[in-house]
DNA sequence: TTCATACATAGATGAATATCTATATGAGGT
DNA sequence: ACCTCATATAGATATTCATCTATGTATGAA
């Protein structure tokens, strides 16, 4: 498994608001404007959770006039669950120790 | 779901360390000092790592003498396995609004 | 009781981060 | 060209957190 990117995973979804985020997205595709609307932050401060979540992979975009539309990203979903069904399940081959230095 | 626990286990498990012991402690019991023996940080760093790991429900522990026995927490991962599907799959249910003061 | 070992707690520090206000960019419409 | 709406960026701030050193607590052995 790589850590580094599962941690990544991880960090981004550490987040109340964004698990709302994913949530709404996951089975429709949302402007950032309709995100907005379910939240009390600011217009910026979304815009700051739509980068981390699309960094992260979690979600996709694209550009529709002035508009800017996201989904949740499938192939992140499926990857995400199999690296947690590695780590959870008792036989993963531990690779800890080749990390140490 | 269960927003505020299960942000709560993602927070724990947002740490490459943590994610390190957890597979140490998947399949087999392992007290705090053979833990240590894996990585480069000091003892009290350990020591605050398994507390915010058994505060999450993550790993259970037990005192033998001077020893403290970790374990993962089968029941969490059955139940962070729930959640995670709950929350990549696009059927359900989304109680964000509900939320949203 | 004295000592060593295993673990916990306190307090400090530096880094990451969630949020804000203010401003910039970009795209359509008039 | 100008204005408006949707989104992004910059910079500031407060909080969280991973880590350290120093010290405390608890257990067992001599």
């Amino acid at each position: 498994m790589n850590y580094k990117n599962y941690v990544n995973s991880l960090k981004a979804l550490s987040d109340e608001n964004r698990l709302k985020i994913i949530e709404l997205v996951s089975d429709k595709t949302l402007c950032a404007c309709d995100l907005l609307d379910h939240f009390n932050f600011t217009q910026p401060t979304l815009s700051h959770h739509m980068k981390v979540l699309e960094d992260a992979g979690i979600v996709t975009s694209y550009r529709e006039g002035k508009w800017k539309h996201y989904s949740l990203n499938k192939e992140f979903a499926s990857g995400f669950f199999e690296n947690t069904k590695q780590l959870l399940s008792s036989g993963s081959e531990c690779v800890c120790d080749y990390e140490k230095e």
